[in-house]
DNA sequence: ATCTTATTTGCAACTTAGTTGCAAAAAGGA
DNA sequence: TCCTTTTTGCAACTAAGTTGCAAATAAGAT
């Protein structure tokens, strides 16, 4: 998460917020600004540095971290590394905005595959899928770190 | 890892440590013995509580699994629980033992998906793979907990 | 079998990411 | 504005793992 400027405006936060139930607080606009601003899953580590200097206490944010997630306006990434990663629902257009994520095991950077299907596919017949899947994430080495 | 008995004699253990460049000492024995005798990945929290029963230190068992982790004699596994995984890597027979992992949101179990192969596959022409793939990790509810 | 040196261990103290209890502050409807 | 419920800030805590260092051990050399 780059410092960049919020791309949404505080009425748009308020209206999101709203749209999911949630009461607007200062913190809760400041996520969502964040989270929004943010090209790809942003650690909570970041968020609650970042808005700490805000004077945002980091209990705060990672409450509210939860909260947005538990009403289902953030995704929250487990992806091993020992910090939790957030986004935001992208339900705009094209129905469910699940996708597949890929880290790099060298430089840690975590990338949406939006544009890739994956196919699980059994090597021997009679052997039934594990359950229901739900999310999907890649490990490896990025283009930028194998060059 | 349920308590089971060793199917693994301290000689083969010794003889396994050895072939990887390791030393023997009764630590590094006790945990090649554990983890042979699991049939998921074991983690850390779960080696470290059971051998200190047995009177070894957690930094001991801790530090055994990241050299073992190193010699590659063993995999570490990070699924997002917060918890490390680690299961002894299987290079008898059948080339590599690369295979992914399962991991139910619900209950916990982690599954090793050996019998199955994954396939990235990009939904549109000209977006490249966003890297080499090392690990494949699937989260979603195993049928016990979707029954 | 013993010595010697490098490696490993146990302990306690520390780190990091996140959680919790509770009184004070803020949100939002009446 | 008032009132009730929700949220916040603070500080203290938890869980998983790491680290420094002196003592113990492994395994090659004698």
């Amino acid at each position: 998460m780059k410092p960049s400027a919020p791309k949404l405006s505080v009425e748009d936060a308020k209206a999101i917020l709203r749209q999911y139930g949630l009461r607007c607080t200062t913190a809760r606009i400041a996520v969502v600004q964040c989270l929004n601003a943010a090209t790809s899953p942003v650690t909570s580590i970041e968020l609650a540095d970042r808005l700490s200097g805000y004077g945002f206490d980091k209990s705060t944010i990672y409450r509210s971290l939860t909260e947005l997630n538990e009403a289902e306006l953030v995704a929250r990434l487990d992806l091993g590394d020992s910090v939790r990663r957030f986004e935001l629902v992208d339900d705009s257009a094209s129905g469910s905005s699940e996708h597949a994520h890929f880290m790099c095991i060298d430089c840690g950077e975590v990338t949406c595959l939006s544009d890739f299907t994956f196919e699980l596919k059994s090597s021997s017949r009679n052997i039934s899928t594990p359950g229901t899947i739900s999310e999907v994430l890649v490990k490896g080495h990025c283009t930028a770190c194998t060059s």
